[in-house]
DNA sequence: AGCTCGACCTGCACGC
DNA sequence: TGCGTGCAGGTCGAGC
């Protein structure tokens, strides 16, 4: 399910069941996920009062009273949904592939629900958050302030990889995916196969670097705005659809008209690095 | 160090 | 109907 604006809007959907609420039980299905859980997960949290539940790049960081912070990442096909019935009765009642389920004392139960596993939690002390292994080296967040041009060449300075490549990696930006980073690249008219490196130099490179920040942030900003993007009957934490899938450009829509104005061309699908990447081969150079 | 690729897992849509 | 194949919004770690 996950980028940023789906991430996003999990998170702004969590925070009236879990921001200021205390964990009054937590209940591990499956301890299996990407890495097994903590040891001692339910009972290290149980009692903590959730003080704030903050997103960097694709994790989702909820700082517990108890000075732990949970760490949640979706994977490919996790989602968190959020019911109301009796506490006892929520927990007991869970579906195939909840895996975890957490009752607040907002009332709320909080189940997720991963059917690959590719997702994770993880709780470590909050003094070790910047330098812990999976937050140290993720890259700028893209909708703050300082990232610009200047700070997406930056960082793609010497990279020898496609532009798909580099904004696929979270240390260079942070939070962008496989649709994102096609949706962008068709909104700033750069192919998916060009050199990273182009985008440092003066003139026309400067020129591409400030055409890509700026459809980075835009198509995030958009897509936030609309709820995220639900594909293959993913929901939000309130069950409501996101609707930015309506309103994608290129990603998965082989064969269409490139929506660029003035341009002619047909969106074309090919794989780099494994992974699928839609583009319009006329007006993206 | 950077880069590519396989691996991790389940479910679904497709063709035979 | 069943089975095989390929694909899916991610990312880690092995091996060059």
């Amino acid at each position: 399910m996950p980028e940023l604006p789906e991430v996003e809007t999990v998170r702004r959907g969590l925070l009236p069941a879990m921001q200021g609420a205390r964990f009054l039980s937590v209940s591990a299905h499956r301890q299996d996920l990407r890495w097994p859980l903590p040891p001692q997960f339910a009972t290290r949290l149980k009692g903590a009062t959730v003080e704030r539940l903050t997103r960097r790049g694709k994790y989702l960081l909820a700082a517990l009273s108890s000075g732990d912070t949970l760490i949640m990442h979706l994977g490919m096909s996790g989602s968190f949904r959020i019911s109301n019935g009796l506490a006892a009765d929520a927990a007991s009642r869970h579906g195939a592939h909840d895996h975890v389920v957490f009752v607040m004392s907002s009332g709320a139960t909080v189940t997720f629900n991963d059917p690959r596993r590719f997702g994770s939690m993880l709780l470590i002390p909050s003094t070790e958050l910047e330098t812990h292994r999976l937050m140290r080296g993720i890259g700028p967040e893209p909708l703050d302030g300082d990232f610009d041009g200047a700070a997406l060449a930056r960082a793609c300075a010497g990279r020898a990889v496609s532009l798909k490549a580099a904004l696929s990696n979270q240390k260079i930006v942070a939070g962008l995916g496989n649709i994102y980073v096609c949706e962008a690249l068709n909104r700033a008219r750069l192919s998916p196969r060009r050199k990273a490196s182009t985008l440092g130099g003066g003139g026309a490179a400067k020129k591409r670097a400030d055409a890509l920040a700026a459809a980075i942030k835009a198509v995030l900003a958009d897509a936030i705005e609309a709820g995220g993007s639900s594909l293959r009957d993913h929901r939000r934490p309130d069950g409501e659809l996101g609707l930015f899938q309506h309103r994608f450009r290129v990603y998965d829509r082989a064969g269409e008209p490139c929506p660029n104005r003035g341009c002619t061309g047909t969106i074309r699908r090919i794989v780099q690095n494994g992974r699928s990447t839609f583009f319009c081969p006329v007006c993206q150079r």
